[in-house]
DNA sequence: CTGGAAAGATATGTATACATATCTTTTGAG
DNA sequence: CTCAAAAGATATGTATACATATCTTTCCAG
């Protein structure tokens, strides 16, 4: 079953991600790393962008930019230019985790694949995102 | 990154199986099916053993068997060999739902990985499952 | 047989994940 | 300009997902 393959790979990769950062010693989930990677790429962004970007719906991002707002990462201000909006900056310490944190991220990536060898990985990754580009779930706010 | 199209991969997933049980009429999510698949296969089974069968943590198994339960789907059952335990058992209604819907949950597993011709679709498969095989993720209780 | 370790289940707390509803603010048709 | 539609955010409710703590019951060493 495709399906329960893939629900076991998520597994994987979300346990992995979990026992690398708090070996490293950091309280970060995937999804909170996630946003930070979009918010150094693109700063000041909304959460509503941000949300497409990394393709959750705004519900949960804006559970996970509180959350990061708490723990001193990220910074929201009312937008000037639309006042319904939020933008969100990186904090300096939320930049400055972020690149120690980069690093460590790009190199587990390859232990969630530690089964394959590098050709089935680059096979791997090229047949994920040809099957991901096939479908348009985008979630409710997306 | 490879975690991140593992999670759009499974959100897609899921996705999928949401929209073809609504489409169908049924009420139920995949962790909800993968437990009766258990329970049909293993009559009696008792929680932490179908949490060990379908990789879940028995806490979360704790609550899917309360919501089948209250659907009328599966019964619990004091075990007489172990009070501790509780077997789980599909009820006449919940067997009956699972074989209508067993057909329609293989033929959704195409649509997953709809973006890839049947070749490459073997070929996922089989690193996908490569991949996990590596791994040893029970999670607590599993 | 007895007391502590171990196991099954449940309780608690945190973090997704998402649909739907609601509130505020902006935009656009007339 | 005005009001309804639309958009950004938040609120609410359900369902995972899992670590940790606790309760009950069983097992086992002595």
């Amino acid at each position: 079953m495709a399906g329960h393959l893939i629900r076991r790979l998520n597994q994987v990769s979300t346990h992995i991600f979990a026992q690398r950062m708090q070996a490293a010693g950091f309280d970060l989930t995937p999804v909170q790393f996630a946003a930070m990677d979009a918010l150094d790429a693109h700063p000041g962004l909304d959460q509503a962008s941000i949300a497409a970007k990394i393709a959750y719906d705004r519900a949960t991002i804006g559970g996970v930019i509180d959350r990061l707002e708490q723990k001193g990462y990220v910074a929201r201000t009312v937008s000037k230019q639309d006042r319904r909006a939020r933008e969100v900056h990186l904090s300096a310490e939320g930049r400055a985790l972020y690149h120690r944190i980069l690093p460590l991220v790009a190199d587990l990536q390859s232990e969630i694949l530690g089964g394959l060898d590098p050709a089935e990985r680059t096979e791997f990754l090229r047949l994920a995102e040809k099957a991901i580009q096939r479908q348009g779930v985008a979630a409710n706010g997306g």
